[in-house]
DNA sequence: CATTCTAGTCAGGGCTCTTGCCTAGAAAGG
DNA sequence: CCTTTCTAGGCAAGAGCCCTGACTAGAATG
């Protein structure tokens, strides 16, 4: 049965969500202000606030309202319970790891950053990735501030974004023939297990991208094409990241495009067609690219993004990674061109963008199991 | 926000809703069975079904409790009320047009087929349209069964499957470049307004049959891919059929894929290529097709196929449509050996696929709007 | 020091759900 | 034919949740 069966504690659980969530969203308040903000009326807000802080999630700040709202009686600021937990993103790539502990209001925490030698092997990037988050819980222990020392020490959820292909069922990394593989056989879920209370969940960076950008964006439809090393492809329709069925829908490598003189090729071998693959690697060598700039490339690209308008249907293609926000107009002239035209442009969210959907998904799911005990 | 507001009028309707959901899946129960049925105490099940007979949702059906269960008291049989109305379901094809009249249980009430003369001229189309429609209502009118009459005469809503893009904005039937267009420019929800007191709902019937095929396996993430006269295709994500921005995702005639001699081509340029398509008409010429069987065909085929195991990561491809049944296996020996194999197999629903899948939007649809009053 | 004004509580009441018991009434069995 | 058995449905009591409206506590204002 679909709908949630009808019981008197259906409604209590429902309060307290309303309270908490408010909490979430406004910090502290009262209990007028909790009764004014979320529609409940004054007795039922307050009796939810006795039960929370009873269980624990919701406590007196001990913070009274200030004269400066005029008379009247004082009121009581609650807020969450400091050990209500905390969640951890981070994101993992080529040039490094970074790490955050976000609250349940949203707040950074702590934050370390953890550099890879190049090239990056699996053993040092699990190293980078196992030291910075570590730094973080030692940086959360050192806090000065004990709300946060009792909260952030073990997440209670980690969101994990990866340069790479990842398994939607077992969040590790993979290895799609011949395509661009730049961290290795790194197993993020493995690693972070233990260092954290509740799922860790992984997915590749440019889904990640692309979920910062459908927050930062009210389209429903579109996708996120990532130009740098490697070759990624987020696809959002109805409003949600679509992974498909291993989670790798938009590793667009193979993808059947136009090639120089006019062939049908695979995208990546276009790159290696044109000299334009690292040495000893799969990966793209986006200087050289960024040097000469060739035509064949924009109109491979072009023939990638015509194939994303014809199969998806999006209301726009945004185009980001290093080479693709220097291409972009290049990009959009060719698209213009083509029998079915689509608008093109550059991301929204320029500052780490992956490691911002990440954050974003973190803090969602924090919340979801604070709401539902 | 989310949740709803909690209050006591949400109780009720939710214990509403599962005693007429309960009905919908059993036609006729007693309160007690009700009560067991939905888990809610007899007492609440009781008054839910008294305040539902007032609202006039349910009946008393007069029957009772035959002696066949054994002694005891007999109980009263209650159903859905007749005039909780029904849901028309239309098929638009070149062949003809098929209508049929649905009620809250899911029954067949009414059904008329109108043919369409070849080559299908828009308003002949919209003639047969009439047609179909007017005479299933009178079906439905000359019904000896009175439960039926005053239910279907006028639909709360209709679905309606196209054999064209559907502009999903206005329901609109899309011209889009080039590509085969069999039906011309219909209006549907033009035509069945009048006829229908609610919503007309349109979409593609490829999307529809894609419905049907994900209603009758359990599967989350596949491609539909119909060949016939017209190309098609449609996109199963994460469970549902996604339609993209304007609703004509998966119009798959300009994809690029590899053409005869290997060069990079759109799919429909193929056809023309190999002169398979029909004089004066932009469809594809089936029985040539089906004669010849060349194998560029399959070759293009396979392009297509290997840009949506890329882009969306389908768990397999349905293939569909005239000549894909009959071509399957060679298109799925094509696929296998392609560098990102995907499992390749005919479409299991094969009777009037589109119209199944049509069928059951209708019926999910006349049931919401019976359960949200 | 009286007035004003707000946070929080209390009292009363309505509604929904549940449990447990009772009644109606037909079939089964002697 | 009458008693027993057994189930559908109703009734009564009670608990829980939410709401309205009134009241109390207590600080700032003037």
């Amino acid at each position: 049965m679909d709908p949630a069966k009808p019981s008197q504690e259906l409604l209590r659980s429902l309060t307290d969500e309303h309270v908490l969530r408010a909490l979430m969203r406004y910090r502290r308040l009262t209990r007028a202000e909790l009764a004014a903000e979320t529609g409940i009326s004054k007795p039922t807000a307050g009796e939810s606030v006795r039960r929370l802080v009873e269980a624990g999630l919701v406590v007196d700040t001990g913070q009274r309202t200030p004269g400066g709202r005029g008379r009247g009686r004082v009121g009581s600021y609650y807020s969450l319970a400091p050990d209500v937990g905390a969640a951890l993103a981070v994101s993992i790539a080529p040039e490094g790891v970074v790490a955050e502990s976000i609250n349940a209001y949203g707040d950074l925490v702590a934050r370390a950053e953890e550099p890879i030698g190049r090239p990056a092997r699996p053993d040092d990037v699990t190293a980078a990735l196992v030291r910075a988050v570590d730094q973080v819980r030692d940086l959360v222990e050192a806090s000065q501030e004990a709300e946060f020392r009792a909260s952030g020490i073990r997440p209670r959820v980690a969101v994990v974004s990866a340069a790479d292909p990842v398994d939607r069922g077992t969040g590790r990394l993979l290895q799609l023939p011949d395509a661009p593989f730049l961290l290795g056989e790194i197993d993020p879920v493995g690693v972070l297990a233990g260092r954290v209370s509740g799922v860790v969940h992984v997915d590749n960076d440019v889904n990640w991208a692309a979920e910062a950008e459908r927050a930062a964006m009210p389209v429903d439809d579109f996708a996120y094409v990532y130009l740098d090393e490697g070759l990624g492809c987020a696809i959002v329709s109805d409003g949600e990241v679509r992974r498909g069925r291993r989670g790798v829908a938009g590793e667009v490598a193979h993808l059947i495009t136009v090639g120089p003189g006019g062939w049908a090729m695979p995208l990546i071998e276009v790159f290696g067609e044109l000299g334009l693959r690292r040495r000893n690697s799969t990966a793209i060598d986006v200087d050289l690219l960024l040097e000469k700039r060739p035509a064949e490339v924009v109109v491979a690209v072009g023939g990638l993004i015509a194939a994303l308008a014809t199969l998806i249907d999006p209301e726009v293609v945004v185009v980001g990674g290093r080479w693709g926000t220097h291409l972009v107009e290049a990009i959009a002239g060719e698209v213009s061109r083509s029998p079915r035209p689509v608008r093109v442009r550059a991301a929204a969210v320029e500052f780490e963008p992956s490691l911002a959907g990440a954050r974003a998904d973190a803090l969602h799911r924090l919340r979801e199991l604070i709401v539902a005990r």
